[in-house]
DNA sequence: CTATACGTTGTACAACGTACGGTGTATAAC
DNA sequence: GTTATACACCGTACGTTGTACAACGTATAG
C-alpha cells in the first residue's frame, strides 16, 4: 500500500522525533545504536533527489545506510514520519536573509521565488501531502516565522497575515506541481511536446470540431504558438506571481492605516 | 506499484478511447462483449466516491461489474487510462448554464464555485494528477470551451485568457487539496482539532520558544482562536477567491480598450 | 553470574498492477 | 458443413510495497 501521506503516526512521537527530544540519553541497555535519525533522513533525501520519491522505500533507505529494512523502525515509527522528517530537514536548511527595509511586495516576491527554487531542486516535494499541513517541526516553525515577517510592515490583522502567507505559498506549490507534471509528461513518454502534438494532431483534428469548440481551438492554438510549447512554465510563473501579488496588494493597500 | 498518474499510456489509444472512436463497430469475431467502457468507468466512479481513490483497484472495479480483473484490460489499456476516463466523464456531466451578460468577475466567481463544488463532491479528484494536464477528451474540451468564455467580454489577449483561466483553476484546485488534507487529518486520526491540540500542547510548549518564534506563536494563536480550528476552509476560500479575482482585475481593468 | 532490556534481522503477509498462457466462442473462409 | 482464426475472458504468477512478528545476539543492572 502506498504511503505518500504524512502525519499518520501518533503526533506525540512524531513531534518528539522532529524536535530531537531523546527520552533518555546515553546509558541504554542493549547494543549501541549504529545509526542516527539524521543519517537515515539524509539517505532518504539523497534517494528522493536522485531517483524520485518512488525510490524512497524503506528497503532502499535501509540498504543505503547499511542495515536491514526493519532496523529503520527502531529509529523512526514508520514511513509517514520519515517523510515528515525529510520535509522539516529541508525547511530547516533554507537560507533566511534578514529583510532590511524591503517593501512587503519585495519580500513576498522573494519568499515566492525561494520557495519555487526549493521545489525545483527537490521536485518530489510537490508530490507529497506534507506541504499544505506540514508537521510542526523546528524547520517548519523557523520557515513560518521568517515568512510571516513579510507582512510586518503592513496593517493586516494577525489572521489575515496567516491567510495571506498561506495564499502566497499555495500559489507557489500549485504552480510547481503543474510544472513538475508538465516536465514529467515529456520525459516519461520520451516524447517532446512537438512529437506528441504531431502524433495526436490527426486524431484530435478528427474529434474536435472547431464549430463546437471555437474558443478552445482558437485560444489553444494561440497559446501553443506564442509559447514554444503547450505550456510555458516561466511564463505561467510570471503571470501567476504578478496576479497573486496584485491580489494581495488590493487588500493591503486599501487598508486604513492603524 | 501505485498508479495515481494519468496519461502514461499511448496517447493515440487513450484519445480514441476518450472520444469513443470504435475502430470497427459491430461484427467482431469472438463472443460478444458483455460490458461497455461506460459501465466500467461508472463502477470506478462509484467506488471512488464511496470509498476513496485507493479503493479503485482493477480487481475491485472488475468485481463490481461482474468480471475478472484481467477482463478489464480488454476494454481499457491500463489504470492510468481508467483515471483519465473517470475525470473526463465527470467534466462532461458538469452543468454549463449560458453566461447571459454577467461581468467577467461574476463569471469567474461562478466558475470557481462550480469547480469547488465538483471537487467537494469528488474529493479524490484532488489526489490524482489528471487535473493540471488533463487528457484531451470531450469532457475536458467542453469544460475548457465553456470556461474560456468567462473572459469573452474582456480585452485580454488569447494567451492571457488561457493563462488567466489556468490561474483561476489552479487556485481552486490548490484550495480544495488543502481542504481535503485538513479534513482527512481529523477523520483519519479519529481526533478533532481540539483533541489534537490538547495532546500536543505540552510538547509544543516545551519545544517552541516564544522568544525564538514570536510571530509564529502570536499569529498561530490568533488564527487558531479566531477561527474555530487551526484552519477554516470557508474563510480560506473567501480570502483566496477575493485575492484571486482582485489579482485578475488588476490586469484586466488596467487594459487599454481595444 | 544471571536477568532483563534493547538493537538487529529474516521471514511472512496482504495488496497492488499487470504479463502470460490457456480455454471457449463466435464469425470468416473454403 | 467443416475448418481456421480472431477475440473475450479468466486463473495463475511475478515483482514490489509497508510493516507485523518472532528469533537471536549484546550490553548493562542487579
Amino acid at each position: 500500500m502506498p504511503v505518500k501521506r504524512t502525519g499518520s503516526g501518533q503526533p506525540s512521537k512524531t513531534l518528539a522525533l522532529l524536535w530531537g527530544l531523546a527520552p533518555q540519553s546515553t546509558p541504554r541497555k542493549g547494543p549501541a545504536r549504529s545509526l542516527t535519525v539524521e543519517q537515515i533522513v539524509e539517505a532518504a533525501l539523497e534517494l528522493a533527489d536522485d531517483l524520485g520519491i518512488d525510490a524512497v522505500t524503506m528497503r532502499a533507505v535501509a540498504n543505503r545506510v547499511g542495515v536491514s529494512a526493519m532496523s529503520i523502525y527502531t529509529y523512526i515509527p514508520g514511513k509517514p514520519e520519515l517523510l515528515d522528517l525529510m520535509v522539516d530537514t529541508l525547511y530547516a536548511g533554507l537560507p533566511r536573509a534578514s529583510w532590511g527595509n524591503d517593501s512587503w511586495r519585495d519580500r513576498a516576491q522573494q519568499v515566492a521565488e525561494s520557495n519555487r527554487e526549493l521545489l525545483r531542486q527537490h521536485p518530489w516535494m510537490t508530490e507529497i501531502a506534507a506541504l499544505s499541513r506540514p508537521p510542526l517541526g523546528p524547520g517548519v516553525m523557523a520557515k513560518y516565522e521568517h515568512e510571516l515577517a513579510v507582512f510586518d510592515t503592513t496593517d493586516l490583522s494577525d489572521t489575515d497575515i496567516d491567510a495571506a502567507l498561506s495564499y502566497l505559498l499555495g500559489f507557489v506549490q500549485s504552480h510547481c506541481r503543474s510544472a513538475r507534471d508538465a516536465e514529467r509528461a515529456t520525459t516519461d513518454s520520451a516524447m517532446t511536446d512537438a512529437q506528441w502534438w504531431e502524433t495526436n494532431q490527426s486524431l484530435l483534428a478528427e474529434a474536435v470540431d472547431p464549430e463546437k469548440f471555437p474558443r478552445a481551438v482558437r485560444i489553444g492554438a494561440a497559446a501553443g504558438a506564442e509559447q514554444d510549447s503547450a505550456w510555458n512554465p516561466d511564463r505561467a510563473w510570471r503571470f501567476g506571481l504578478d496576479r497573486t501579488l496584485d491580489g494581495l496588494a488590493a487588500l493591503i493597500d486599501a487598508l486604513p492605516e492603524r
